[in-house]
DNA sequence: TCTCCAATGTTGTCGGCGCTTACATTGCAT
DNA sequence: ATGCAATGTAAGCGCCGACAACATTGGAGA
């Protein structure tokens, strides 16, 4: 690691670290590869040793949140009480990790990179892998549905969490947030919507 | 508009019209000032007469975007039926908007635009315009619930909706949709969720 | 009708970006 | 000890948004 020798010794790894820490402060688009260069001390050419292109460093850095965010799905998982308690508890977990790390949490839900990554393992595997463990949650809460009734659920539910999310993060519902609402109950509310689905 | 004449005639239309084109193409990150100018064969220096930047462009391309969904969402609240089949109208109006103008979806609420827009009310008023209208709707459907549950359950179904749409473009549901759950089925799903809440 | 000026368009320039090519350095395996 | 693959550098291409200085135009008021 000492500044003055010729190689860096961990490009890569710095790379990614340094990269998480831009698009956590500012956004997937506040990232530049030239910017990171400098910050580390290397030439503006270097990153391209490690990454094909400023995508693929971005696929290793929403693959690790991935890997973050399945840490805390697991927490809550085996977290005690019934299906449904299980599932508002993943629904707080991804509320957590959305409110804490909006820029990365932007970065793999907004950015079509899971369509582009090459090879596209290294990223779906993780990001599934929290789907799976949902899915799984819905199985526990409603023992006596069939698969479809399940595959159903879990999209539902996913799909209102995170529509929130994305839809509150721009300001959509500044004009229905004034007055009797705060913005506590109504996550609450869409949280117990998708939990207890029919 | 005679292609010789200095002045162009009707830049500041032309501009819209073109932006809005290239958004519905290749979404909103693929709107070159420069690009356009050319197409429109007046200088890249042109459009700044018009528009003092690249997002106030795409604010005016957002706009319009809204006055159109708007009036899908009149016509849906126009529909014959009850207050639940409204609603289901006009979830299908936004579901076909976002199916056949995905840019101009993405450019809508995906960007924080509507955050950034200088003066905010051109883009703003009719952005609002839609709750407004689906406000409505949900009032009819629930004509005994208070403000407090009106405001929730419209957040909700917006979010279910809206949420269910991004997560499918960029290929979330891509593992849940393989075997017994097509993509129409999950559709008439997610709308049945998202407008018969509790 | 003439003149002047505000609106509009042009050219040139700056800094920043992703990415590529040709070249330099290093350290490890033989 | 050496030779080669991994790694880093310097320079440059084409693109972008934005600004400043200058050019052209057409209409309002004399």
């Amino acid at each position: 690691m000492d500044k003055r020798s010729y190689h860096h010794g961990d490009l890569a790894n710095a790379l990614v670290a340094a990269a998480l820490t831009a698009v956590e402060q500012d956004g997937p688009d506040a990232v530049s590869l030239r910017d990171l260069a400098q910050t580390l001390g290397v030439s503006r050419a270097a990153p391209y040793r490690h990454f094909a292109d400023r995508d693929a460093l971005l696929a290793a850095v929403a693959a690790r949140g991935f890997e973050d965010l399945n840490v805390g799905y697991e927490a809550a998982l085996a977290h005690p009480g019934d299906g449904r308690e299980k599932l508002r508890q993943a629904s707080r977990v991804y509320f957590d990790f959305a409110s804490r790390r909006p820029g990365l949490f932007r970065l793999m839900f907004e950015s079509d990179l899971l369509a582009r990554a090459r090879p596209p393992e290294v990223l779906i595997d993780p990001a599934n892998k929290a789907y799976q463990l949902l899915w799984r949650a819905m199985e526990a809460a409603y023992p006596d549905a069939d698969e479809r009734t399940i595959k159903a659920r879990t999209i539902t539910m996913w799909s209102t969490v995170y529509g929130f999310l994305a839809l509150n993060r721009i300001g959509r519902f500044k004009p229905f947030m004034v007055g009797s609402l705060s913005d506590e109950e109504i996550v609450d509310e869409v949280i117990e919507a998708a939990t207890q689905i029919r």
